[in-house]
DNA sequence: GCCGTTTTCGGCCCGACTGTTTTCAGTCG
């Protein structure tokens, strides 16, 4: 609970106005508040308590009200019975790209459609050309977007898959039988999304029993027996991915965790190594003794993905996987300055606290408005603060950076002689995402080639689950930054995970240095360098593959 | 619902882009 959250909030009754209520001005006011709300300086508790919230502009007496509601109730109490009018599924409309609240009125008042199927029905009817303001087009990107918001549905982000997996670890854990339970599948490897949530559980007795004596635990599973004897449980869970529990005897735990761990590459190389012509390896210890018997050193699951690993595992050339340990400090960091949550000097304060022994401020640049960009005389401002916190040595040492954006036309948003100044530079695209890669590919090159950028952020802004990627050459974009001796970000934030980590092994070939970026905008952000290192280690980067400073 | 005064109500935010349009409406960041 915080401005963020509060923010949102305001948005959301917004949205709900535009939907139902005819006065859009009223839904304006809650768009300005939030906006004026999340660019301020000031916390939660400093609008509540300290009445800054009077002194902007855009709050009137009943944003006040609202501010207070949510900072007592953590909701917005007032506005409950507005958001249960809206129906469930004109949200779920909302989230198909190029339908804003305008279009999915029209779709409910003239088509009365009010969920995603009867969308997609409205569209195979050729419905939505009868609307003003639709045409074919628009009715094309439609069924695209609807296949697209299909394509995600039951599929989560790696935080909640490892979520999900505890939770359920822990309700295993007590069922009569289990003698172990561990997770498998994707969420062991720690890919990005998971679309199945695996546990491997080793019980007493056989498959049949066992599955006999957790009826009472596992109702709502589906179960079945493998050929192998290997049982399986599952469930469809109310939102997100469904889950999986393989259930095998004690003895065979290791094995089943490697076949269950996957990825199904990786098993199928092991395969090729004698997996299959080695029935003894059934009754192996651990997974250490399987990967022994094979010849092979032996292979963490973060790294079991598209098989080339079992080679450099049988070359005993298996990479040494940064740490997070290996990590002395971190760039990308938002602060009160544009749109975080924190002040400098706590960011700093954090930081040290985590061990970090320097810490990259990156606010945002000046085009970036709607995130309270710096104007030059803002940074110079920010410059003085940081260099008078250094002096005090009061955290982690600042370095003095910015996220810049890259403009449509390639140039960056300050001139070069500011630019030049900097500790440090993250080019970034934030608007005109969509441009095709003949604007995209040049307009990253040129940011890539200025003398002061120290890397690109974010590179394909790719938001998972959300946001497709830009039309990015990013074979192209990798060469041109080893050209240039760039590095390239991999943004740990665990709805971007940008560059993907198969496009870090290339990067690692081309010798083109990573930089783990947390993208933190609050002290809890930083966090999210565990998801970057996850990544990394996906892709065998080691310490000396980072961009370090 | 907020603002700014012309103190009592009329006007209200931006820039780019896309798809729909013959000059604009809606979306998005």
């Amino acid at each position: 609970m915080d401005k963020k959250g509060l923010a949102q909030a305001l948005k959301q009754v917004a949205i709900a106005i535009e939907l139902m209520d005819p006065n859009p001005f009223r839904a304006r006011a809650y768009q300005n508040a939030a906006r004026a709300i999340e660019t301020s300086p000031y916390s939660l508790e400093e609008l509540v308590l300290e009445n800054k919230a009077s002194v902007l502009k855009g709050i009137g007496p009943a944003m006040r009200e609202r501010i207070k509601e949510y900072y007592t109730h953590g909701q917005l109490l007032s506005q409950k019975e507005l958001l249960a009018s809206v129906p469930v599924g004109l949200w779920e409309l909302l989230t198909i790209p190029g339908l804003g609240t305008k279009r999915v009125r029209a779709l409910r008042d003239t088509l009365e459609v009010s969920s995603i199927s009867e969308l997609e029905y409205a569209c195979h009817e050729n419905r939505l050309l009868e609307l003003p303001g639709f045409g074919p087009k628009m009715q094309a990107n439609v069924m695209k977007g609807i296949q697209e918001v299909r394509a995600r549905a039951g599929q989560v982000l790696l935080p909640e898959a490892l979520e999900l997996a505890k939770h359920w670890l822990e309700q295993v854990r007590q069922w009569p039988g289990v003698v172990r339970a561990e997770m498998t599948g994707d969420v062991r490897r720690s890919t990005p999304l998971t679309k199945w949530v695996d546990l491997l559980v080793a019980v007493d007795g056989s498959p049949q029993e066992v599955l006999a004596a957790m009826r009472d635990y596992s109702s709502g599973f589906d179960s079945t027996v493998e050929q192998d004897g290997l049982a399986v449980l599952t469930s469809d869970l109310a939102h997100g991915p469904d889950l999986r529990i393989y259930l095998c005897p004690p003895q065979q735990f290791a094995y089943y965790w490697v076949i269950t761990t996957g990825s199904e590459d990786h098993v199928a190389a092991l395969y090729s190594n004698g997996f299959g012509d080695r029935p003894e390896l059934k009754q192996s210890p651990n997974e250490e003794a399987i990967y022994e018997q094979l010849n092979l050193d032996y292979v963490p699951p973060v790294l079991r993905e598209n098989g080339e690993e079992v080679a450099w595992a049988a070359g005993r050339r298996l990479p040494k996987l940064v740490q997070a340990s290996d990590i002395p400090g971190v760039l990308h960091i938002h602060t009160t300055y544009s749109d975080g949550a924190n002040s400098l000097p706590e960011m700093a304060i954090a930081a040290a606290e985590r061990g970090y022994r320097y810490l990259g401020i990156a606010d945002h640049s000046q085009t970036a408005s709607y995130a309270g960009g710096l104007t030059p005389e803002r940074v110079q401002q920010q410059w003085r603060e940081i260099e008078a916190l250094n002096q005090a040595q009061i955290g982690a040492r600042l370095l003095k950076g910015i996220e810049s954006d890259i403009l449509p036309n390639g140039n960056l948003d300050y001139d070069d002689e500011l630019l030049a100044v900097f500790d440090f530079v993250i080019a970034s695209v934030h608007a005109s995402l969509r441009q095709p890669a003949e604007q995209m590919m040049p307009r990253l090159l040129a940011a890539i080639a200025h003398p002061a950028v120290t890397m690109i952020g974010h590179p394909t802004n790719r938001l998972l689950l959300g946001r497709s990627e830009s039309a990015v050459d990013m074979a192209s974009l990798l060469e041109a930054a080893a050209r240039h001796g760039k590095a390239i970000e991999l943004n740990a934030n665990p709805h971007r995970l940008d560059l993907d980590w198969t496009w870090c092994r290339q990067a690692k070939r081309l010798g083109v240095r990573i930089s783990i970026n947390p993208d933190a905008h609050r002290i809890s952000g930083l966090d999210d360098v565990h998801y970057g290192v996850l990544m990394a280690q996906k892709a065998g980067l080691t310490r000396d593959d980072l961009l370090i400073f």
